[in-house]
DNA sequence: CTCTAATGCGAATATGTATTCGCATTCAAT
DNA sequence: ATTGAATGCGAATACATATTCGCATTAGAG
């Protein structure tokens, strides 16, 4: 941040803009998304917006990083490995998964569509990182020799297979396939993937 | 097109455009790609791009014709489904696709990661619909009364996890994950899931 | 209440890119 | 060889967006 806000204002000014950059995201998209457009959402000044941040990167990093913290407490409200079935922990982390892409009136699509061009890794590796966490508790206590590289080949392909398979269906309105079916699938290959 | 080529040169003019396109794309990425660029490394001026092409859209579009082309032969090819196992057919389809999005400099790649704001179905539905019809013959031939429906759904996850998964591998440039390691995962998680 | 640093403003300016248009050159039909 | 149509050119123009800067207003310490 360019310039630290030291009063009650200026803090409010700050929160009100990183808020406008997720409205601006969900109406104009990444591409059309101006600092002067998240100004005026704000309701303020560009001039302001330039006080604080060096421009629409800095926003969207600074907006990411706030969405990152609500994924994580998500997470952590999540049933775990060891207290319930994978088949149980699967089926919830994707149910939580759909949940969260289709909260905010698409924000989370917008951001996952752009992910090689944001700093998606904040909220990516993070997920990753946790599902990673999740899988080791479940494994060593059901196998106790799992061989941790292997595990992380897996995490890794079962991560993004199911974020950019639920994108890809949640970016198309072709209601062809039904989402609960989807959500099925994934669950199935997952906990078939990982337990053979 | 905005205008036919009739000429020779305008022909050949046209062909070096797209081509420019490409390279355009492979050096400086789909943002950072102007008609200017493409017409200096076609070494024509911007003006003659503008007799053809209503501009960047119409280029690239232009050029994932051409690529749909390329895979399409590629793929016809490759062993069909009936004539060898299902493993040896994901396996080989799934190193066709690393091979793909190796080839021509990184030029897929791009294109996949910017898929929300290209005509990627050009390509991308070629592909489904291929290994739908893949699917579709192995299946019948293998379990008489296969269910269309669950077909289809099951394509849809296996081909959006395993195209983005290889693209989210191939992004970075992250070497603790081999690609021999993801391939055999993907292909067991495929295989695994088409089959139980 | 006073005073200064902080804040807020937005017209003005800079930058990058798209697109056009009048003129020069070349092709190919005759 | 002549000639009209096709082609090619690129400086000029139009636009969208980013970023600054000098001035006006306000907060809050004392």
């Amino acid at each position: 941040m360019r310039k630290h806000p030291r009063q009650r204002r200026s803090r409010q000014l700050v929160d009100s803009l990183i808020e406008a950059t997720g409205r601006a995201l969900v109406e104009y998209g990444l591409d059309h998304t101006t600092t002067v457009r998240i100004a005026e959402i704000a309701g303020v000044s560009v001039g302001s917006l330039y006080q604080y941040f060096e421009g629409k990167e800095a926003l969207v990093e600074a907006l990411m990083d706030k969405l990152a913290g609500d994924i994580a407490q998500g997470l952590r409200r999540l049933p775990l490995a060891d207290s319930a079935g994978l088949r149980e922990t699967v089926e919830g982390a994707i149910r939580f998964g759909f949940a969260v892409l289709h909260s905010r009136d698409g924000l989370y699509l917008e951001l996952v569509r752009n992910w090689h061009r944001l700093p998606t890794n904040r909220v990516a590796d993070a997920l990753q990182q946790h599902f990673m966490e999740l899988s080791r508790l479940y494994f060593i206590k059901h196998y106790r020799d799992y061989p941790i590289e292997d595990l992380q080949v897996r995490v890794f392909i079962v991560a993004n297979s199911v974020l950019f398979t639920m994108v890809r269906h949640a970016s198309q309105n072709d209601a062809l396939l039904r989402e609960d079916d989807i959500a099925a699938g994934l669950t199935d290959m997952v906990v078939g993937y990982m337990t053979h």
